[in-house]
RNA sequence: GGUCCCAUCGUCUAGAGGCCUAGGACGUAGCCCUCUCAAGGCUAAAACACGGGUUCGAAUCCCGUUGGGACUACCA
């Protein structure tokens, strides 16, 4: 790449609202650049909007990366802390006649917009203040940047490729508002250099703002960094991605019980791929991630495959990973009282026998209350199919064989069962199923002798009794 | 409207002119396994947007058309 300049790459959201998908994507491809390299990856918080930008969003934005172990090296810095900078280097421009005062009011400015659409003119600023430069006016007056007309401006994209635009398409853009607070396009070049930024890599929703930065870049004399327009994410109708198309927030998704490897795993071959290979651990994305391999084209967010990729992280977790996990999500449905009241050696067992089962830790947490509640609900429909009489008396017999047991596992237990099952010819579903309807409240469980031995003799007991004795 | 970007199964993608009878993954359907549900295995349906070139040969290169997207703020 760049063999004098250290690689520095950057993540710069504006806090105007939660950590999104798409925000989130283009912070771990930096990411991923920056230790693929082993460069530095710095957070910038770009909120020169004071009236858009919250310090809420801002924590939400760091909470988001933190959970998705984006860690960084540099930062956050905070663009409103450095206004005077931004300040100086707009009077620099001014001093050497490459910026002017321009006092046309939003009024103003509205309404030519809305004669150049009407008459079918590009809407471009008319630049009629760049004639009457010098002083500043009395009246409040914004900054704007004297854009060079001829010519053209070139940007080598590193995804994208040579992309050429017209420097006359490019309008005198506002450096400075009249309030004193400086614009995105501007405190951007000027972070990126004093940041010593090697590589931009961001949406290419920014791609049509690059010539309008390289032109500042070239006013103060300053080599651009190497640019990277990452392709955006859109929603199912092909739009770009929003709240409309379902949870954009990553932190929904933690919600929702997702692990965060499985949503950077997503996210990453959403515009990158490496063969054919689906799932990643962070090292093989570290040592196979390359810009090189970024495809051009928008991709459609699929909540489908994330949901199996999801299960597919769960299934190769640690249970023990797995109970810690999902420990919240008891919390908050009560299923437990305290986390301290739970044995997680035992939760790690039952949290093994769902792994499998459960596509988030939400139908984990769902699936473990009938491991850990006293009693169980039963599901009405499975009632009436497999709790009909015949089988009551099934089911007093096998508690009957299981009473006199003193080790509980699941090959005593099969062992009792197994003699229910012959004595009446039977096949093991017949007697499998109302157990499992009896024990877990549905028709669909974990193998029934694993079920009970989880849930212990004791608990077993209990519930046979309970439906045998028709409570 | 103007500028720019993009275009392979429904979706994510492999494909760097002959390896393509276009591969993988999600999803869908069927089968196997099986105490249920999953997981797993096997199989199937499913795509090079269209039209011109270039070439002995094009999904791959060029041009156009069409379609989608982004930007077009004293937002970022």
């Amino acid at each position: 790449m760049n063999e004098t300049k250290p690689i520095r790459v950057r993540f710069a959201p504006s806090p105007t609202g939660h950590l999104h998908i798409g925000g989130a994507r283009t912070a771990l491809f930096n990411w991923l650049f920056a230790r693929k390299y082993g460069g530095s990856f710095i957070l910038r918080i770009e909120d020169t909007d004071t009236s858009r930008s919250t310090d809420e969003y801002i924590e939400a934005i760091i909470d988001g990366m933190k959970w998705l172990k984006l860690d960084w090296d540099d930062g956050p810095y905070r663009q409103t802390a450095r206004f005077d900078i931004y300040r100086d280097y707009v009077q620099k421009l001014l001093n050497e006649g490459k910026a002017y005062y321009c006092c046309c009011t939003h009024e103003e400015l509205e309404q030519r917009r809305q004669e150049a659409v009407a008459a079918g003119r590009p809407q471009k600023y008319d630049g009629r203040c760049r004639g009457v430069e010098g002083e500043k006016p009395d009246r409040p007056a914004a900054i704007r940047f004297k854009m060079l007309q001829e010519g053209y401006t070139v940007v080598k994209d590193l995804i994208k490729g040579h992309v050429e635009f017209e420097n006359s398409q490019l309008e005198d853009l506002i450096i400075l508002r009249s309030d004193g607070a400086p614009t995105y396009n501007f405190v951007v070049v000027v972070d990126d250099i004093d940041m010593k930024i090697s590589h931009i890599i961001r949406g290419d929703d920014h791609l049509n703002n690059t010539p309008k930065q390289i032109q500042i870049y070239k006013a103060f004399g300053w080599e651009p960094p190497a640019f990277a327009h990452l392709p955006m994410i859109l929603g199912s109708d092909k739009a770009r991605l929003s709240k409309r198309h379902g949870a954009t927030s990553v932190m929904a998704y933690k919600e929702m019980g997702y692990l965060p490897d499985a949503l950077v795993n997503y996210l990453v071959r959403l515009g990158w791929s490496y063969g054919d290979q689906e799932v990643f651990t962070r090292e093989d994305l570290i040592k196979y991630f390359s810009l090189e391999n970024v495809g051009k084209s928008a991709a459609v967010f699929n909540p489908e495959k994330l949901l199996w990729l999801n299960s597919q992280y769960i299934i190769s977790s640690e249970p023990s990973a797995l109970a810690e996990a999902v420990m919240p999500f008891l919390l908050k449905d009560g299923v437990v009282s305290e986390s301290a009241a739970v044995d997680m050696q035992w939760l790690s067992k039952a949290v093994r026998s769902l792994q499998e089962r459960a596509r988030t830790l939400i139908e984990l947490a769902s699936s473990l209350k009938y491991y850990i509640s006293e009693q169980v609900e039963i599901d009405k429909k499975a009632a009436e199919k497999f709790l009909k009489q015949e089988n009551i008396g099934l089911l007093s017999e096998l508690r009957d064989m299981l009473l006199p047991l003193e080790a509980f596992f699941a090959s005593d237990i099969e062992k009792a069962f197994m003699a229910v099952v012959e004595k009446h010819g039977l096949k093991m579903g017949n007697l499998a199923q109302p157990v499992r309807v009896v024990l877990t409240g549905s028709t669909a469980s974990p193998g029934i002798f694993e079920v009970m031995e989880i849930l212990g003799k004791e608990k077993v007991l209990k519930r046979l009794s309970r439906v045998i004795e028709g409570e």
